[in-house]
DNA sequence: ATAATATATTAACAGTGTTAATATTTCAAA
DNA sequence: TTTGAAATATTAACACTGTTAATATATTAT
């Protein structure tokens, strides 16, 4: 009964990276369930024995996806100071990860993920992750009486829709062109925000 | 020849009627070919008699919609005082109309609207609308010495982001739950950037 | 080795956009 | 008004999609 654990385990993961991949590399459009199965090496419904529907396999590569950019960010962070240099460093490293991977932008805030059982959880922690990411670096600036208490509650969610929002322009719409602009935008954005 | 044109000009009315009513009714999803056809009252292939292909349907729809927002908002702004207040408005009003018609929203900013002709230009069209629609308000502002260019310019893109980032969490993630909480949230953002 | 169970695969269905081949209608000339 | 040509509409088909039921193949226990 335990090796039966494992095995199922060893075969999600199958499924999972192949699935993985694709949305890394040619993005959530290219996603199938062929296309996923031919990848992990077996016929398109051997994946039904693992997975409920494809919104299932899909929903555990958001998982993935979310560690993932949650080591990313906090690699690249780790040596810079807390407070306000920290916050603009973490927002950095999060554009950073979603334009390297475009295919997982659309996937964690273009995909119409429908309705499943732990949909709504997932979702709400999706639009808390960098929120989350920056938790204790907005603890650090009230401390410091950098922000009121209620500053920051506007700010976080000012930032949050920034962020989103200009992702969404330059992914989605190449609005701007270069992703140094994006950037450029960005930082005149959120030195508006916390410079005062 | 003259017929010909108006003609074909009703034909194509026919089927861009059918697909606005199904995007403002049931959404991006529920349109196809098949579908829009069935309404305009004709077999689907003959949708390809007057057009290129769905998309090119689509972004005519896109443009009717746009110029559809544009009076909306303007009949509800009109006598709002110049300034500060009509942006405010302004914002309301062009939330008010994408949480009316979910459908459009997912048009305008979700969908990947493939490659085409004069894709871009739209889509340039529709990132910088709000703005479009702000403009005077914001040159009010500047001769009023309210806030100065540069900062205007870069309240305009952060408006522009939140207002897009609030919608997009709203009506595709459902948070917050409620439209009264996400228009508090969207004033009290607002209210930030402009009231100093 | 055989019977029972678990797993993998193929076939099928209803849906999608799109095109080519056919059916129908429109319309000008005889 | 009838005939022939051009324009337009429709059906059939293709390659996709997700998903399920029926079938084939392995695995395991007796």
């Amino acid at each position: 009964m335990e090796r039966k654990e494992v095995q199922t385990r060893r075969m999600k993961g199958y499924f999972i990276q192949a699935a993985k991949e694709i949305l890394r590399g040619e993005g959530f459009r290219s996603i199938s369930v062929r296309n996923i199965a031919d990848r992990a090496g077996y016929s398109y419904a051997t994946l039904y024995n693992y997975f409920k529907d494809l919104q299932a396999l899909i929903f555990d590569c958001v998982s993935d996806f979310q560690d993932e950019c949650t080591l990313f960010v906090s690699g690249k962070v780790q040596k810079t100071q807390q407070g306000v240099p920290r916050i603009k460093a973490i927002v950095r490293a999060y554009m950073q990860y979603f334009v390297q991977y475009p295919g997982i932008f659309e996937l964690f805030f273009i995909e119409k993920l429908s309705d499943s059982g732990s949909r709504q959880s997932l979702m709400e922690l999706i639009a808390t992750h960098l929120d989350q990411l920056c938790s204790d670096a907005w603890d650090f600036c009230v401390q410091e009486n950098r922000f009121s208490r209620e500053d920051v509650g506007i700010l976080r969610i000012q930032i949050r829709n920034m962020v989103t929002g200009q992702l969404l322009f330059y992914i989605h719409r190449r609005t701007p062109e270069s992703y140094q602009e994006c950037v450029e935008v960005m930082e005149k954005q959120i030195n508006y925000l916390l410079d005062n």
